[in-house]
RNA sequence: GGUGAGGUUCCCGAGCGGCCAAAGGGAGCAGACUGUAAAUCUGCCGUCGACGACUUCGGAGGUUCGAAUCCUCCCCUCACCA
């Protein structure tokens, strides 16, 4: 208590127009948080991040754990002030490295042991460990250590998971400092409403501080995530903040703000930015392509961010061809800045009581001929 | 003027009698990317009526069942010597 308060101001439907008060400040939600993975959205300044729209941003313990150590972080005076985003900083368990470092990793009841991908050395991390990594990063919401299950995994496999999830989201609990940040714990259950509906029953028992749902988006049909989702949401805790773990392409973000999520969080829009494939209204750009090369226009017209208001898709183009660092920087915060505005659009309808007129305008508008 | 090395598909560059439309890079073209091992990865990249055919390896001839690969002459580069 007191790491963290959430309010809902406003309803329209499903969709939640929420405050999400942490120790560090407010976040309007539903909320998209940048992710920054390593102590930096890769190619901004945190001024850039904030000025873009982010409130909030998500950190991540496995990495940091490896380099530059939590440890040293701490020593320098912890996550916020090491990379000068005084904001509030969500940091990921290291749950989400289980899943996609598979390969180098063993899981047991006690933890997860991994080799690291940068050198190979063995390290482990138990639910407490992660707790005490996020605590000495100084974050201010950190995820339970779990455990995210490919897919195509077994029934059992994920029902096994998810029990030993909730007996590591207890140890996490109880490893946590009275002064630390707030913890979220993680549902899981696959593709199975059932599994879904008795990991967010274990989890409820507890005190957590919001409820995130994992294992999602990693490979199974768009149709059967939503279907999931709009049957675990129900069963959660209404009066705390629930976060979609890892998703955030555009239209997911509409639609499933629409069913009652809080929080998103993704990579998609920095890495395409990074890979040339820019975000718009009316669906994906691939800024490389030929047909850019003399074309005078921003991005997208009427968008307000930097790269649009001062460059054409024939410069962007030029630059990404070339691979000029600015490319980077200037396609991840149109990116950014059109998700963080459409978030904001979300926000406003939600608190209009216009969530569907919003979502309906913007599957048009995805739909429309180029 | 002499001697030596060499001219390969957009570029660089392997190949040195058949398994070569020709390795490997680069460039180019297109696609993918959802709690970041990602400024990454994948595919295409001579032409066509395309599981086959046709035209290519400086030029022209020749040897051979068969040549980018061997021989002759010519053209052009580069290095060194005059």
């Amino acid at each position: 208590m007191g790491a963290l308060a959430f309010k809902i101001t406003a309803h329209s439907g499903q969709a939640r127009r929420g405050e999400l008060l942490t120790r560090r400040g407010l976040v309007d939600t539903p909320a998209f948080m940048p992710v920054g993975t390593l102590a930096t959205v890769k190619s901004l300044l945190p001024e850039d991040v904030a000025g873009l729209g982010a409130q909030i941003i998500l950190g991540n313990t496995y990495h940091l754990l490896l380099r530059p150590g939590t440890k040293r972080v701490a020593a320098l005076g912890g996550l916020h002030r090491f990379m000068g985003w005084p904001g509030p900083i969500l940091t990921d368990s290291g749950g989400f490295q289980v899943f996609s470092l598979a390969a180098r990793r063993q899981i047991s009841e006690e933890g997860v042991s991994f080799r690291s991908h940068i050198d190979g050395r063995a390290l482990s991390l138990t639910p407490e460990e992660a707790v005490l990594a996020q605590e000495q990063l100084g974050s201010d919401i950190m995820m339970m250590l779990d455990e995210c299950p490919p897919a195509g995994a077994s029934r059992d496999y994920i029902e096994n998971a998810l029990c030993r999830d909730s007996r590591w989201a207890a140890r996490a609990l109880k490893a946590r400092s009275f002064d630390a940040g707030a913890l979220f714990g993680i549902v899981q259950g696959g593709t199975y409403p059932d599994l879904r509906a008795l990991s967010a029953e274990k989890l409820k028992l507890l005190d957590l501080d919001g409820y995130a749902i994992g294992g999602l988006s990693v490979g199974e049909p768009k149709e059967v995530m939503m279907e999931v989702l709009s049957r675990t949401i129900p069963l959660l805790p209404q009066d705390k903040p629930i976060y979609l773990m890892g998703v955030g392409e555009p239209a997911d973000l509409v639609a499933c703000s629409g069913l009652g999520v809080d929080m998103f969080d993704c990579v998609l829009p920095t890495r395409m930015a990074r890979n040339g494939t820019l975000l718009t209204a009316r669906g994906r750009l691939n800024i490389r392509n030929q047909r850019y090369a003399d074309d005078e226009s921003p991005i997208e017209d009427g968008c307000g961010c930097l790269a649009c208001r001062s460059f054409s898709r024939a410069y962007l183009r030029h630059l990404f061809m070339s691979r000029e660092l600015l490319a980077y920087r200037l396609n991840t915060m149109h990116n950014l800045y059109y998700i963080l505005t459409l978030m904001a659009g979300l926000r406003t309808a939600i608190e209009h009581n216009q969530y569907d007129a919003f979502s309906r305008d913007f599957f048009n508008k995805l739909q429309a001929e180029e």
